[in-house]
DNA sequence: CATGAATGAGACTTCATTCAT
DNA sequence: GATGAATGAAGTCTCATTCAT
């Protein structure tokens, strides 16, 4: 409330931010509280005047990458109207993040690392993995519930539309891992792209449009 | 005249082993070769007696990794006639290893840390990700030729097998991985059913079989 | 405020000191960082907090010694005025050092096993031996030529200066060393005073003195 | 006697030079007993057959090293009559094997660390840096009483040969030192020179030649 | 409040030595 | 006798954390 306090909680996202920036460019272990001490220009000791343990600015640090993402996602799509364009527009983002700013891929990377550390026991309290992918999965849903209202999507997407969002966001996701694992073996904006036509040719309303093509693949 | 006589290259897989279960249980920094010796029962300068390094022992660690994968695919698939049930029975199989075998899953995190590591060059000579798909990728694609030599998949599949093939893996990991974060926030069985439905639903040739469904989700 | 204040050179010196003093006592490689920290009464990380390296240690340590030897010989032969006179105190120094304060003796001979060990290469940047030299070097030169100029020594010892003082240091250096390592064979004050009075007789100019002995030996 | 007995003395010689060997290129700890076993082509655990731990295989390589130095000397030597011719032939010896045969050096270096290491009182029974000289100062003894009995030396030089010889050996040394840490910081062979030309000058009897210069160094 | 000096646990790695074959 | 696999002590170095200033 006070001016301390704010200034204070600001200062720990700052901190936050810097660690999340430095376990996405080398990971956890490999970043020490002298490098995040160093790069957010404060000194060590001060780290621990804001967080108790390195463990605890794990937690933050993914708190605001949590808070992070979602702004991103809304800021990306938040004017785009129509639905499949809205839908596409998430692939793009998506496919951008896994060839251009590593930085998501990587953080996400190392919340898996998390997962499979001991240190899973600090997400007792939140499920951050979840977290992340609650804003995008509303805005898949929301999505497809528009279209439907539109009448761009078969109504039956109505209901199917959780399932829908989830496979969407996990493919994707699955798509742009292979693609990050097996440097470039294939062409990721093809293989998305194809994923996509896929997807969205086989949420049309019959009226609103031919089947494309002949519908292969996922 | 003849020193202890030990066969040194299962010794190395045996250690190399142990090690792909530790790594997978709590990631490579987190495990330390102490760990790995007191696990395999042996002293821990006996490991350098099998491995130059740590590093030298993960390499060593993924290359029985790639190995044990492909066969257990090659077991898990080989008796299997009929495309479709194949191509739902690497579904299952890959679920059963999300649900079940965290191992897999684990190991696979652990590849892609070493990614984000900058022990990533540890990799110049394999790439162990690209190995690690390859024999599922050849078998599915394999199947999917199959299948339109029987006149089971549509004849443009096969042009497209090598696309569909990708994501075909990618997807079903996607959904593995985001089943494995969110912790069971959604049913994996589900998800996987209704990705493979839409997909094989659209491999089929137009007359073999009538659209099972009407929804068509990723 | 202002955290604790510490004159981190001082603090360095003293670090390197201990290190040279066990340096000198039982080798470098004998001479274990926990040995250092533990004699210079902080803990083993503190090291590190100064010395990037133990190697970066043996560096600096050597620097110190090289300074301590040059503020040693300056102090003893400082007041001294009379040419033969100083070149009679640099020797007895010499003396003193290889029979009483050995540590001096040992500290060039760790400075000899840098030599045949790989981190001959730490010396790049400084060529620490030669520098040791150096100012006694200086010193012998001017000393000889100060005695030409004041016709204590023969006119052509200036020209051969260099080498005169060259040799000078280098057989007080050998004498030394064959004492040291024989253990007391011969007496280090005899066959010290022989090889000066051989020296000095041979440079003094001929109206100063009679030849004091028939022998001449080096 | 037996055959065995004389293999198994050859056998420890054998191991011994190869030690040697090595201890010179790298010094003492640096040189591991698998090293030394892989180079002298048998196994690790042979050594201990044949010496009871690395420093009994220290106390051994240098009782090879005396051995091989008084051989060498012997050798290099023996033919020559002339005592003046002698006496340079064993400067020339030294010369040499500071500039190029590096190895004695090394070697003699690597006996000093042992001075200063607390392996010292592996040397209780026997004094090796004495003995290592020994050999060398009898053969200057006889040369300078040669040279005075026939009539080359003054006869005052018999009296002093012993210091002679010790002052000698040590001086030679000390320039040979010193040239090889300051790194050819001077011209060895000139310096050598220089002092042998003095030494000899005062050495010769009066009538045996006029005084060669001025005489200046030692 | 802020700081960075200090620290010890613990990581990787080497190596002399032992011992079963 | 010969061998090399096995081992643990010990060394160098890193780093999360504490604490005096």
């Amino acid at each position: 409330m006070s001016p301390k306090i704010v200034d204070k909680e600001q200062r720990k996202r700052d901190i936050a931010h810097v660690a999340l920036e430095l376990f996405g460019q080398k990971g956890f272990e490999a970043t020490s509280i002298s490098d995040i001490a160093r790069v957010a220009g404060i000194g060590k000791g001060t780290v621990y005047e804001y967080f108790d343990s390195k463990e605890a600015l794990i937690v933050e640090a993914f708190k605001v990458f949590v808070e992070d993402i979602s702004v991103l996602v809304e800021e990306q799509l938040g004017p785009i109207e129509d639905p499949i364009e809205r839908l596409r527009a998430y692939a793009s983002g998506a496919m951008e993040a896994f060839v251009f700013d590593q930085s998501i891929v990587r953080l996400t990377i190392a919340l898996m690392q998390l997962f499979l550390s001991d240190k899973k026991q600090l997400f007792a309290e939140r499920n951050f993995s979840q977290e992340l992918m609650e804003r995008p999965r509303r805005m898949v849903i929301d999505t497809l519930l528009e279209g439907v209202s539109r009448g761009v999507f078969r109504p039956e997407v109505a209901q199917d539309a959780e399932k829908i969002a989830v496979n969407l966001l996990a493919c994707l996701d699955g798509i742009g891992y292979h693609y990050w694992l097996s440097e470039s073996y294939f062409d990721l904006g093809e293989q998305m792209d194809y994923y996509m036509d896929q997807l969205i040719d086989s949420l049309r309303s019959t009226g609103s449009g031919e089947r494309k093509g002949e519908t292969t693949g996922a």
